[in-house]
DNA sequence: TCAACAGTTTAGAATTGTTATAATGTAGTT
DNA sequence: AACTACATTATAACAATTCTAAACTGTTGA
């Protein structure tokens, strides 16, 4: 049975047609064992390789935001430069390796829950993430490029 | 004494040349009681106010820039569209306010420290920073919006 | 003091990342 | 097959940031 089936029903279910270019793009998206991170552009070539073909950029930003807003993606800023999507969409944690520009899930285990002590008056707390920020231990360079 | 004195000698400090737009900057940014989240559109807009005189964005954002390097300055960043410049410099926590957009600094005690205990392997940890986004608790519309 | 130089400011152009538009194409329904 | 609503596409528009080159200014040292 071809996998695209699962994606077929999967677009279906969020009420997006399952076009050749979405269902690709599920493919390239969830179609693996561990999370994903990437960016658009990332996506983009990721895509066009996979149908050995232009897929627009527009389809990958209007889909992409589909798919986060029905809950399949999330997006994690790092800075002003770096937005990320990714396909765990848990709170959960993150290492970024500055050396590489590489966002790594935290195992569950790798971080004790963080413990908040006062919260803003009148406010509910919606989510709480932790972001380590590592590189190897001889990279100070970077401070002054 | 004139209070601009010390951002004079500050600027001169870290190598730069105190200019009237820097002096002006510094004042806007570092004259103050709590520490200042802004973007740089706020800060142009409040430094031409202050000196009752146009500001060149390129002259904030270089400056800006440089503060960040000699390290009065860090940036945060909240999504892709929401880059925040702190005057709080050393490694801390935030709250985000979804309903204002605003950053607010966490007090030290409001949280206890985060216990990693899995590290990447051959690297070491720059920062260790956590993101609390609140909310009103009759705010859930806007995840429909 | 003032000339010379290096650093700075400036407006505007260029670049980058993202969103909007409108024409063409396609999936799903009948 | 034909209709309709939704999708895709290239390109334009836009926003944020960086670059550029000319004009300007703080600093140094004769």
């Amino acid at each position: 049975m071809p996998k695209t089936f699962n994606f077929i029903e999967k677009l279906r279910e969020v009420g997006l047609r399952p076009t050749k270019q979405r269902v690709n793009m599920c493919e390239v998206l969830f179609n693996r064992e561990k999370t994903f991170h990437f960016t658009i552009n990332d996506l983009v070539k990721m895509i066009s390789e996979k149908m050995n073909q232009k897929i627009s950029l527009a389809t990958v930003y209007n889909t992409v935001h589909a798919l986060e807003k029905k809950g399949y993606l999330k997006e994690i800023s790092i800075d002003s430069h770096k937005s990320y999507f990714d396909t765990n969409t848990s709170v959960h944690h993150h290492f970024f390796d500055e050396d590489t520009n590489e966002l790594i899930d935290c195992d569950e285990n790798d971080i004790e829950p963080v413990n908040i002590k006062k919260n803003i008056t009148g406010k509910k707390i919606n989510s709480v993430e932790v972001l380590i920020k590592v590189a190897s231990d001889n990279q100070n360079q970077k401070k002054f490029k």
